[in-house]
DNA sequence: GCCCCGGATGTAACCGGTTACATTTTCCCG
DNA sequence: CGGGAAAATGTAACCGGTTACATCCGGGGC
């Protein structure tokens, strides 16, 4: 591999120069600058980032944790993390799959030295246990995260008034039997948002019926089973059903459809995140629009001016939802 | 941020016996690796893992350039890429939005001593001019380049042949006119399927009609917007709409839903890749299955085995599609 | 008691850059 | 043409580790 040495030598030049060359310190004089390039071209010379970084102790990359990867919603966080990092020049190292804590810390661990900063979205795990691991002065924001923190930046949505208000909305339509598939258990995404359907129905007068309260995983599989969970149970069926997230709204509209049911006619079906496929639903599925690429957009925004600025401080920002009613919802009095 | 000097001083030893402790050299004392354990752990140290690529010029982490991060596709794509390198102990540098090559070169630059490999995935752009600006003995693997490369090792989607057995489906079931959604112009893997279109077109006898080739871009809106105009068109319609991708495809489902056309009794509906939401689609979404997370794992692995193995040699593969039908295409017969 | 050997640890060079400071060159002016 | 400041360049320490080689030490064999 060629180094800054094989440049200078052959520049006849010593090292220092083609370092202040390749830096942008604009202190060497013209001539030599382009011999030096000249030199740099002919041998393919790109300067050794990881150097650098060692005597900067800047990286330009941020870490991103990610719990999964599976799906829109991930996909889009990434993708605004991705527009927010390039837009300041920042690269990311991206690891997911992150179950337990334990690989968490380890992966934490492991972006050391690697990385200006970064971003943390844990939803399931207990983000304060982790952030305790970390050596201080770590610039990091956490996504979705369980648990508020002093000190620690954070951005997540506004997951129980954007659930209550879509609860509410079918509560208006004359629904009165709403059921939910929630996410997993521990997860805080679901979490508060079952906390929403549940304060709608409350404030409703409608006492909760632990058997409209199926818990799914967030997948559409989970969503299919819940709702085939639901028509075998023909005691007690729901007449709207809210998914905790739009994959498992859409298991459910596929369950309901081999089951020969109609939506809206039969069954009203909401779900939550308004992911950009949610719209070409047949029936177009009504949900809780989350602004997901901005999630991650502002996130990385808030730890790039934590990283370049050490006094920054730590905001914790909540993104608004808005309720996007579209035709799986059906019409006004209609349950 | 503390280094391993200061771990040596305060265990009262060398930083070479710290060294090895941490780099699993299993030559130190029991004893005295766990009072550098301790002394370690009480400062929460942690080896600065890019001053340590800089001896070992090992970085375990491998380069990912994607043209773009929106949708299903790439979300599988790099969720295969991360089951690979997990599995292997390897971090990912993602970066995305690559448009032009100029672009892209500059990625690629701005990754040198940063990865022990790249995986690259170009389907739109000159892939040749790209390999010649890296420095030799790069490990690299393209994924659905436009060019086969000499010693260039890549992987890619047997699109040819998927797509012109669609198109026979199609055939078969009684359609001829068959109107096809192509993606972006110069995108391989556009031209490849509608290469293996025209030729299921050309051995069944049926002469080209310019006017049933529509381009897309590989967006639900291009899909959406393609249909819109083949509906607009009355003097040339087809029966059935092969889409260059799903998200074409489900595109043109939401426009022919919002015309009032029945699929798949007014049309034919057909996709490209079968992305994990095809199959939730109303109706359900035939398509031409692609092992997208497979593509991104296998890709992986030969560059994995590129970079621990320098004599590796570089392979081609490609992966085979397979036809998935399901009801949008509608029974035999019925066109 | 001496020597040799092997295991544990220390010393210092090195990885590829950056940068404070020293030194040389350039250039302007009297 | 000499002097001195400014500009250009060189020297070498440093970033935080790794590792070849040197050193130290204890124990076994004679």
């Amino acid at each position: 591999m060629v180094t800054i040495k094989d440049v200078a030598r052959q520049a006849d030049v010593s090292v220092a120069t083609v370092s202040r060359v390749f830096s942008g310190a604009n202190v060497v004089r013209e001539e030599t600058s382009k011999r030096i390039r000249d030199v740099a071209a002919r041998l393919r010379y790109t300067p050794h980032v990881g150097a650098r970084s060692l005597t900067t102790s800047k990286t330009n990359t941020l870490g991103v944790l990610l719990p999964d990867l599976y799906g829109e919603f991930f996909s889009e966080i990434i993708r605004g993390i991705d527009a927010a990092a390039r837009r300041s020049g920042y690269h990311l190292l991206v690891s997911s799959s992150h179950s337990d804590s334990r690989e968490v810390a380890s992966a934490m661990r492991s972006m050391r030295g690697r990385v200006d900063g970064l971003v943390l979205m844990s939803p399931d795990l207990d983000a304060k246990a982790l952030v305790a691991t970390l050596p201080e002065g770590h610039p990091l924001i956490l996504l979705n995260a369980s648990v508020k923190q002093r000190g620690v930046a954070s951005v997540r949505i506004g997951n129980s008034r954007g659930a209550k208000a879509m609860v509410q909305h079918l509560l208006e339509h004359g629904h009165s039997r709403i059921a939910i598939i929630s996410g997993a258990k521990h997860n805080i995404d679901s979490e508060q948002r079952r906390n929403g359907y549940r304060a709608a129905l409350a404030e409703a007068g409608i006492s909760p019926d632990s058997r409209l309260e199926v818990e799914g995983d967030f997948t559409e599989d989970s969503g299919y089973e819940a709702v085939r969970k639901m028509l075998a149970n023909r005691s007690c069926r729901p007449t709207a059903i809210f998914a905790a997230n739009d994959a498992m709204a859409i298991g459910a509209l596929s369950a309901l459809r081999e089951a020969g049911a109609r939506v809206p006619d039969d069954f009203a079906v909401a779900g939550f995140d308004d992911i950009p496929i949610a719209r070409h639903m047949t029936p177009p599925l009504s949900s809780v629009h989350v602004p997901i690429a901005d999630l991650g957009e502002r996130a990385t925004e808030n730890l790039i001016a934590a990283v370049s600025n050490p006094k920054h401080r730590a905001r914790h920002e909540i993104l608004r939802t808005a309720l996007v009613i579209r035709e799986s919802c059906g019409p006004p009095g209609h349950a």
